[in-house]
RNA sequence: GGGCCGUUAGCUCAGCUGGUAGAGCAGUGGACUCUUAAUCCAUUGGUCCUAGGUUCGAAUCCUAGACGGCCCA
């Protein structure tokens, strides 16, 4: 592109592995093209094993297949006049044969000289069975396409350091099958949830990343700047409530999946950044969504890993049966043998339990927060089979619809597997002055000093005063879905792209 | 935020009670036309994470810090 490519500055702490690529590299700018795009494949390596799995060696002979191959040199074994290779492209592994004979002698000796681990190969050949019966390229065209320049890590253990591998990721999906098959996985989950909301006539929309006044959840914003409008944005840390707005807007079914941001620690299940699918459906209650969650899952599970049984972290859990339904109060009950209803029920009661716990119960905690918070502490964890948790608490769920006979609690419900919390869904508030009500309640406690609590979003309200319908919604947090459908203990795994601290080289800190 | 563990060659790892750094793979030179962790011979390669300290002497012991992993909050 500019000048300067063709003058690399050269790394005083590069090594000389590199150095003599550079100089394989010089070589062949002095020669022509170094970076030639005039290459076309027209065969994968896996495509191929598979066409030609149930192929002999004496047809393919008869009838020759000529196929056209690009990939990363994976392994090389070199004899004097012959050797073969393992290129590697997006589907997979194929061996090649390359012959003296087939190549030319200076073909061959530029094979051998000039080709390292890791460089980027355009083939041509016929196809052929070795005698040990791998199908394999018998190779008359070899082309250097693209050199590497920096060595592959080592062949049999590969890329294993955590640091590295989520670092330089390119380098873990280079070497490792396993996180390209996890990547797959992600990919084919989030395909599976759009095809089954489309086919239900759900309509997938896109809402502000940046906002104004960050809500539908309870948690810590990043803030960021508008230049040209000299005003701080808030990063979102829901789509929520303008997913809700659409609603209003008589968009009945809506979906987004998308990235949301919340300003807190970093750990095995959390990172700054994460995507969330929120999908909301008027003329809906919660139970509709706890049966669409669980026929989703079912089906999710079923076309992903051609199983309903899901293995995590040495544990099973069976997706085929039916989930079980528990309510707050029952989840607390029945984990805490030793208390009664007389124990969770009142307040003062509630709190003497929580506190002979060890808990931090603060002043102003009304009965509903205290029993979240033995739920969280005694119950959550324990909850491995696929589990769906009623009847949260209004005080803690200032966007769901109160419960008709029971206004203590909320038309809520929460999804477990493993311990984890995996979605979080409610018939909607659509009482606009109820919806007043509790955001006042918000900010109430945002100014005792509660970072997390919620802003006043007066259009919000506004739009709720037009009039939404009956309304469900729902989160499933799409990095801890992946994680359990591929075995991944932490959230880093199944992020391409982790957030990591800076490496800080040397003095450039 | 707290605790524990880790950081040594490009990669995977040894390095004991403090005595001045090693293996395998990769690389380099040579042999080899059915190998597949190819084999055989020879061989290059180090900011021992960083900065201090103790010591005649530190990869090793001490202190602080950086980054990472795991557990806890």
């Amino acid at each position: 592109m500019t000048e300067q490519a063709q003058q690399p500055a050269v790394d005083a702490d590069e090594n000389k592995l590199i150095a003599q690529r550079r100089e394989k590299l010089a070589a062949l700018r002095e020669a022509g093209v170094a970076f030639p795009n005039d290459f076309r494949r027209d065969a994968l390596a896996a495509d191929l094993l598979e066409r030609y799995a149930e192929v002999d060696g004496e047809a393919l002979e008869a009838q020759p297949v000529r196929v056209r191959l690009g990939g990363r040199l994976m392994s090389r074994r070199v004899m004097g006049k012959a050797s073969f290779v393992h290129i590697q492209d997006m589907s997979g592994r194929i061996q090649l044969f390359v012959q003296r004979d087939q190549l030319g002698t200076d073909a061959y000796q530029a094979f051998k000289r000039d080709l390292d681990l890791g460089d980027i190969l355009g083939v041509e050949g016929v196809l052929f069975r070795t005698r040990t019966g791998e199908l394999s390229v018998k190779c008359d065209s070899v082309r250097l396409l693209t050199k590497s320049l920096r060595p592959l890590p080592e062949k049999f253990h590969g890329l294993t350091d955590m640091e590295s591998r989520y670092r330089q990721r390119y380098l873990d999906l280079i070497m490792n099958a396993t996180t390209r098959e996890t990547f797959r996985v992600r990919t084919a989950i989030v395909q599976f949830i759009r095809e089954y909301l489309n086919a239900r006539g759900y309509l997938e929309v896109e809402t502000p990343m940046m906002q104004v006044i960050p809500g539908g959840a309870v948690a810590r914003p990043f803030i960021t700047h508008h230049n040209a409008l000299d005003m701080d944005l808030f990063l979102r840390i829901a789509p929520e409530l303008f997913l809700k707005r659409l609603v209003v807007g008589g968009f009945e079914k809506v979906y987004e999946i998308n990235r949301n941001f919340r300003n807190e620690g970093l750990s095995t299940r959390h990172n700054p950044e994460f995507t969330m699918l929120e999908f909301y459906q008027a003329y809906a209650d919660y139970r509709d969504l706890m049966d669409l969650t669980e026929a989703m899952l079912r089906a999710m599970a079923e076309r992903v890993l051609g199983r309903t049984t899901i293995d995590y972290q040495g544990a099973s859990y069976d997706f085929g049966k039916p989930f079980a339904r528990m309510t707050v109060r029952e989840a607390i009950l029945h984990f805490n043998p030793e208390l009664g209803a007389a124990d969770i029920d009142d307040l003062d009661a509630a709190r003497r339990v929580a506190e002979g716990m060890g808990l931090a119960v603060k002043p102003g905690w009304g009965l509903g927060k205290v029993q979240i918070e033995l739920f969280e502490h005694t119950a959550e964890h324990q909850l491995m089979d696929p589990t769906f948790i009623t009847e949260y608490p209004t005080e803690v769920s200032p966007l769901a619809r109160r419960n008709d006979a029971n206004p203590f609690v909320t038309d809520r419900f929460e999804f477990f597997v493993g311990g984890r919390e995996l979605a979080n869904g409610f018939s909607e508030l659509n009482d606009a002055e109820d919806q007043a009500e509790r955001f006042r309640k918000q900010v109430e406690e945002k100014e005792a000093g509660d970072l997390e609590a919620m802003y006043y979003d007066a259009d919000y309200v506004r739009a709720l005063e037009h009039g939404m319908p009956p309304t469900a919604g729902e989160g499933i947090g799409i990095d801890r879905l992946v994680m359990l459908f591929t075995d991944a203990p932490s959230i880093r795994d199944v992020l391409l792209f982790p957030h990591m601290r800076p490496e800080g080289r040397g003095s450039a800190a």
